[in-house]
DNA sequence: GCAATTCAATCAATCGTTTGATTAAATCAC
DNA sequence: GTGATTTAATCAAACGATTGATTGAATTGC
């Protein structure tokens, strides 16, 4: 039986949770350890008795992504649809999802920035949230989509479909400081992400009608 | 008359170059002033000399930017569509063209890098590259779409979904560690950008196709 | 009492910047 | 035209400040 990775707590819990706010709002370098410790109101020592460094540190705060993302995953965690429309159904319940966690401040402001980064700096911590998180998440998406159009699970052309669809939705993320520029939004709330999703889904049926096999 | 700004020249040149490679590939605080002094051969006091200090440098990596991007784009700057078919054709090739841009390696890859990281930081590098590029940018393709289904150009609903369109581009290049492992690229050449450009193109069709007023 | 933590203090290394000297080209006075 | 002077640009060297890491003592919980 799988067990899940229990939650660090005390001040180890502190440190990765500053960890995560100051590398993801201002980078891994231009965090000091000083302003980490100082954050979770401990001595910097504690970094190094911890986490063995500042690079221990960064390593734990990858491995705290996947574990909070992945409770979030697996508590939407579905049998396989039995029908087409059962499967799509779900689709687009996931893609709401998505929009809702990506776009609504909320637990994730601080887990989003950080994997950004980590994701363009393309190093050793990619490697594991990728095999841990990325690579189930899309296969599990690529299934549904099969079973949604009758089109090969893994195929290149549902991999790069289901990469559009995910596209669409991280670049309201990713994006966020110019689509709030150009959308007059001071910040997205509950009413912002609904009418991404809508939108979001809208595209999603249209594509997915597009790819279904009759 | 509105003068293009010039290229600047000499060293320069030399250190945004440096500057725009190395911002964006370690990041803005993870670069010493030295490496970039030691990657365009020159000294480090050129720098300070030149654009008063590092933060000098990082702006004129900003403006460089602009200048570059707004050079390519001027060349497709094409008058206003006629018919809501022209105009179809048009984001098309507009699409197309970012496609080939942002995931074939070529000159963007210092650029994009560099932009990633100053969107994500916010700073005011954004808002100067936001009003002199991207707004233009995503105001032009609202024209476009208007032009193609009839809809309203500045209707939230409509600037939503040319974001959900450019979403679907950058995503590929931004996701690009990711999307290269998952479909087994070692590096996204001519050829597999052809192929995401084939699907996005198709993806655009589907959308526009329900977007348009008979 | 003892092991686990946290602390203040200190370390060498590196950071961005500044300095004064040096060079070659441009400008000036005549 | 030509020698004197100024300017633009680059350099090695050094500055104070800050970095991540380490140390040994103090503190905590049991």
């Amino acid at each position: 039986m799988e067990q899940p990775p229990k939650a660090p707590e005390g001040t180890a819990a502190d440190l990765i949770r500053a960890g995560l706010h100051l590398f993801g709002q201002k980078g891994f370098a231009a965090t000091s350890t000083r302003e980490i410790a100082a954050s979770a109101g401990t001595n910097v020592a504690s970094i190094a008795y911890h986490f063995g460094g500042k690079d221990g540190l960064r390593q734990a705060c990858g491995a705290e992504v996947v574990r909070q993302i992945g409770a979030v995953l697996g508590a939407i965690d579905a049998p396989a649809a039995k029908s087409a429309d059962a499967a799509a159904a779900q689709l687009e319940l996931m893609l709401r999802t998505m929009v809702r966690f990506l776009v609504t401040p909320g637990d994730a402001d601080s887990l989003i920035p950080f994997m950004l980064r980590e994701v363009t700096e393309d190093g050793p911590i990619l490697d594991a949230v990728y095999s841990a998180m990325f690579e189930p998440m899309h296969r599990r998406f690529c299934a549904l989509w099969s079973a949604a159009t009758g089109q090969e699970a893994d195929s290149a052309r549902t991999r790069l479909t289901v990469f559009s669809l995910i596209g669409q939705v991280l670049y309201f993320r990713i994006g966020r400081p110019i689509v709030s520029r150009r959308m007059n939004w001071s910040s997205p709330g509950r009413a912002e992400a609904d009418e991404v999703a809508e939108l979001l889904v809208a595209n999603l049926r249209s594509i997915l009608e597009r790819e279904r096999l009759t």
